[in-house]
DNA sequence: TCAGGATATGAAACCGATATCACATACAGT
DNA sequence: ACTGTATGTGATATCGGTTTCATATCCTGA
């Protein structure tokens, strides 16, 4: 049933009942009888039909690397909770890591289908920036900072530096690292030059044999652990760029027998449900992952509404969550 | 601009342009010709053009109790991978475990904005039967059975029961139970009959002194922990229902200083990353989050394609992850 | 040679809404 | 009485595509 049958069937103009559903001018026995008419008819307007015409899509597309992680589905909350009271619904694409996939859903975005863009990616090229800057509605990234566009970021450097020097602090003189892909700038690249940074400035040095990448896996950080610990250098704290990763670590030292924290300190980084919950409770930056979602989210919000053309940047503060894996005397 | 503007700057008719994006007749030539006005101009037709009079949204409404939760996301990302290799994409909604929104978001989804629906929620009314029933596109409930709809779902009550069992077997004899909102009816009633019925089947009677609801958190499990073991009659195994509750209970556990598996064995179920991690690993029932929502994916598929009619439940396998929370002698 | 299918084409109707327009009425202020 | 403003109305153009239709051409096999 279109607009024109259920007009008639209401006795009404197709005007008066598009009027009905865009607060017009209508006049009170219209309404009426239009509201009858629904109850007799269920009938619905075509979303795709109206915004044809509007041009208002009431959606925004999310572009996330993966869905069942923590700290991703904390921001998607952000996002959805703060989109939702605003009456937008989210076009979610999941990319699963996959490179081409955030290429083909920033093209899928430029079809009009969605008002806005929110883009949640771990390594940026150039293809990124040149589709970005085609978009023809606002865009706000969020965990990364990307020159030129609207960010919502983290201190993952300030993060780390704090985290490894809270170790050295405490008389840690042997300090290991398990990171991530550089080419993630946030976790990856900010992380270790945090790391780097308090390792240098307590007069250390860093020492490569003690560096590992790991991916974002409690897997990928046992095995790196492992292999930390099978040369001759032992380390005596360990700062890791995830929680995954330090959980993973942790697991390894269980099995051996080293102690955390007398053998070895350690923390993470993002201050997951799980790390408070290890047999030692984790250390860790907390990030405030939600309220980047909800920034972001505000972000494009504002952009969405004025075409300020300012591109904004916003960098959320981090906190401490001091706990026993780093509680040595 | 529109496709007759593109078509105009192509040199060919506006047919031909449509055809191009449609796979219909079209002569090398024009190909060629559209080709290269593409790369010039950027055009892209409008989908919610196309979907006007085509109809096909390439679309799925998602409907979720909420995003930061491990289980869910595992489902969403069984759902998003099917989906995804099919070139469909998800309009997803997080009630936030809001019935209003639930309700609100099945009525937007009549107005011909998908291709179908998957709905996850925890409690189902008459009103929701009502709208799934008017809905003009297929529907498949994840995660719970619901009568005369698609359904993909856990075997919840054999899970609780085999959970409480193994602990039975192994000698406790005063079981405890802290379970969810019974209206529920996968993660609450059901689970709370699976425990009943291995009370009942050994021999003993279920203490409803013994017996907790609590909500799906960790606090939450804290505390009724908490409210069990101010009682005369202490338990020595402890049935949760999600993994969860467990790990609040463990954590009360810690801090009183009883013992797992010695002076209390324990279980949850979902089998979550953090289970396996905490203080002593936690038993708990495996359920195939991530197949339940590919599976809920498939059926929705196959229900988009032909119009059976025919409404179809299944039910997924669940197994025992047996860990040191119930390894008494 | 000719029937008939596959390929190819562009004009025009159509999808189901909203926006515009010209116009009607009621009522307040001058 | 006259003007201006807020309210109310329905016909119709319009949004940007897809589908239909009438028609043309090419090739294949009988």
């Amino acid at each position: 049933m279109n607009i024109s049958e259920f007009a008639k069937e209401a006795g009404v103009s197709v005007s008066a009942v598009s009027r009905y559903f865009n607060n017009g001018y209508l006049a009170d026995d219209k309404r009426a009888l239009i509201e009858a008419a629904l109850e007799r008819t269920g009938y619905m307007p075509s979303y795709s039909a109206r915004t044809v015409r509007s041009k208002v899509t009431k959606l925004v597309g999310v572009i996330l690397p993966k869905l069942s992680s923590e700290s991703i589905s904390r921001i998607t909350e952000g996002i959805s909770e703060v989109l939702g009271e605003e009456g937008f619904e989210l076009l979610l694409v999941n990319t699963a890591n996959d490179y081409k996939r955030e290429i083909s859903s920033l093209e899928l975005f430029r079809q009009n289908r969605v008002d806005g863009v929110i883009l949640l990616a771990s390594v940026f090229t150039d293809l990124h920036r040149s589709l970005l800057s085609k978009m023809r509605v606002p865009a706000v990234i969020v965990g990364q900072q990307f020159k030129g566009f609207n960010c919502v970021c983290h201190n993952d450097l300030g993060a780390a530096y704090s985290m490894t020097k809270l170790m050295l602090d405490k008389g840690a003189c042997r300090p290991a690292f398990i990171g991530a892909n550089p080419e993630d700038k946030a976790a990856g690249l900010d992380r270790r030059l945090g790391f780097e940074k308090a390792v240098t400035e307590a007069g250390l040095t860093v020492d490569p044999k003690l560096c590992e990448t790991a991916k974002f896996s409690m897997d990928s950080g046992y095995e790196k652990a492992k292999h930390l610990f099978s040369g001759k250098n032992r380390p005596d704290c360990l700062f890791c760029a995830t929680d995954n990763i330090a959980a993973g670590a942790m697991l390894y030292c269980r099995e051996k027998g080293i102690l955390i924290p007398d053998d070895l300190m350690i923390c993470g980084v993002g201050d997951s449900r799980m790390g408070k919950m290890l047999y030692v409770p984790l250390s860790s930056a907390h990030l405030h992952y939600k309220t980047a979602g909800k920034e972001g989210a505000k972000m494009l919000l504002s952009e969405m509404k004025n075409e300020s053309g300012v591109c904004r940047i916003m960098q959320l503060k981090y906190d401490i969550s001091e706990r026993e894996s780093t509680a040595r005397q």
